[in-house]
DNA sequence: TATTTACTCGAAAACGTTTTCGCAAATAAA
DNA sequence: TTTATTTGCGAAAACGTTTTCGAGTAAATA
């Protein structure tokens, strides 16, 4: 009745030996139908369950995968665990989730963390400051298979889930100077991450080919919102020049938005934003904000799925993997064309 | 050096016994300075780590707790987990997340794990169709802390960290009135959670005292996106009467914006909204929409505290506490009193 | 010198599983 | 009947730690 009943109580009160019961439980074809039945009810009116740790210990396998990611609060890391935990949740895995804050020295920690054998596989999206991936390496070496998604590192042989960032990058640009753009930035959140620089690359190829690019088309900001808030104010300012803002990730977006409020300027006549982002509230912003929609779930449900086919037949050649599950461009009223605009 | 190099075979590099080994490695008062060096060293050198699941089964602690929430892909739960995991990274605790989805079935299969060992303590939010408590209770008989944050339930003994969803439900109902609502109605999305009903009741509470408290004050929608789209088109149509919505849940505001914006319905004009949410949209929406926002993150926070004491010393006794904090109610243009509004 | 006392360390027993192997008994083949 | 084969089960060895207890040495006290 109370607490912790073990396989060896379990045994002793079926009079049958721990390993019968053990093999009974999983159901193994040494044991005869007719004990099965009797330790299964036996088990369930003990209300035993079978202590994980021993069984992992035993097993060397958890049943859990790691899930690293540098935040949480952001609609496209929301939205990639609900993709990753539909596949996880099915295969019967637990989801350990860890955050980096974006900062290198906790992913490096967390990483270590995930040698020890806690967990049968890692899914991450590296942190903005990463520029360097022996943790990863290491963990490789360990044979624990590792799953980038959306944020991935470019000089390591490993499976990637992304999406097409460059040709998003080209698409942001020439919708913005279809829509009357003469002077578009990038505002990019890393010089390191990929996410950003093909961005930023797509972006500038499309300016490079109008002969509009020049050194301050690609602009960076800080990853703490209070920095990133005075560095965006500045760029937002009339006598910037700027015109269009293209946010290289969500938390950008948001905050550009906010400082246009509070600065009392009109989007899409004073400056045209689109934004790389998954919110949901995007139609209802104000104005409706144009985003390029990244495949959030579908992301997150890929990259779990290839870990899976990676942790279960250990012949699986992780490192080929490289899917690309392209976004959409959005249009809404952010950037839209503004007729009797004086130019700036 | 590559992969895998346990207890024993460090001790054997080192000519110490397992015991010494694993007592340096503590830091035991019982290891001289000279070898628990050593030993440290030599860990560094051969990459040991130790493996978690074999010292949760000889501890039987796993330093692990589990997060059940109905959902992720929610700005209170986003923030929640933030509040968590600042306290569970301090102590160096792992968390497992897990999402009922708002089903009850799903809550129930997960509570189950929870009684394994797996994990030292349970953080639960509890999904919108949970009406029973027996699966948490056999939790709490396992001797396992249960701290519920937000989401509780009433008739159990446990630790709790709420809002003050009561005085919240008449503070939206008073903000309402006062600026000119005449027909408001409180949207729920459940008719057994407290946070619901709570807040249900102290808007109940106010309409009573102005006389104006009908049936369909409280009006009730379904969880499923769908379904709660539909209904809401009903309730917001001009012949429903209705003039003020508030909305109990974050999702309900989202749908009930987007219908608002798809059917030309004019906020606040034709209709205030007033939302339980933690947007960071919210100041940015069109238009800015009125929250009563709860302190998700410090929500998050004292439950992973309160849950920690319990874990920590087995004397304390969780149950007693509940614990408070209050929301904000912050005005905006959603509700914002219209001069020359005729009348229904 | 004899006896405590403190300081380091090691042997071995857990923790609760899974799995290999072997052993009977029962059945099938010769 | 003898020889194989199958079927159902149990003993015991892992898995990699932590912890209890005792033992040996060196230092301190009597």
């Amino acid at each position: 009745m109370a607490g912790k009943i073990n396989i060896k109580e379990l045994a002793k009160y079926l009079n049958l030996s721990i390993a019968t019961v053990s093999k009974a439980l999983r159901d193994s074809y040494e044991i005869s139908e007719q004990t099965k039945k009797k330790v299964l009810e036996a088990a369930e009116k003990l209300n035993y369950t079978p202590n994980p740790h021993a069984s992992s210990l035993r097993k060397r396998k958890s049943k859990t995968i790691a899930v690293i990611l540098p935040e949480v609060a952001d609609n496209f890391f929301s939205l990639a665990i609900n993709g990753i935990q539909s596949i996880a949740g099915d295969k019967g895995y637990h989801l350990l989730i860890y955050l980096s804050h974006e900062k290198f020295e906790n992913e490096k920690a967390i990483v270590e963390e995930c040698k020890s054998g806690r967990v049968d596989g890692v899914l991450i999206s590296i942190s903005s400051e990463t520029t360097d991936a022996e943790h990863i390496k290491k963990l490789q070496a360990e044979n624990i298979p590792v799953v980038f998604f959306d944020r991935e590192f470019e000089n390591i042989k490993a499976a990637k889930v992304i999406t097409n960032d460059y040709e998003c990058g080209q698409a942001a640009a020439e919708h913005l100077l279809k829509n009357g753009s003469k002077h578009p930035v990038f505002l990019s959140i890393s010089s390191s991450l990929p996410i950003c620089n093909k961005r930023a690359e797509g972006f500038s190829s499309v300016l490079i080919n109008h002969g509009i690019f020049h050194k301050d088309s690609i602009l960076y900001c800080d990853v703490d919102t209070e920095k990133m808030r005075k560095q965006i104010k500045k760029i937002i300012s009339k006598e910037s020049g700027i015109d269009a803002i293209v946010t290289s990730v969500e938390r950008v977006a948001m905050q550009v938005y906010l400082t246009c409020h509070e600065k009392n300027i009109k989007i899409p006549e004073d400056l045209k934003v689109i934004a790389f982002s998954t919110l949901e509230t995007a139609p209802i912003l104000s104005p409706p904000l144009t985003t390029i929609t990244q495949p959030a779930f579908e992301i997150g449900k890929k990259a779990a799925e290839i870990l899976f086919k990676s942790i279960e037949k250990s012949n699986y050649d992780l490192a080929s993997d490289l899917i690309i599950i392209p976004s959409k461009l959005i249009e809404r009223t952010s950037t839209k064309k503004v007729r009797n605009k004086q130019s700036a």
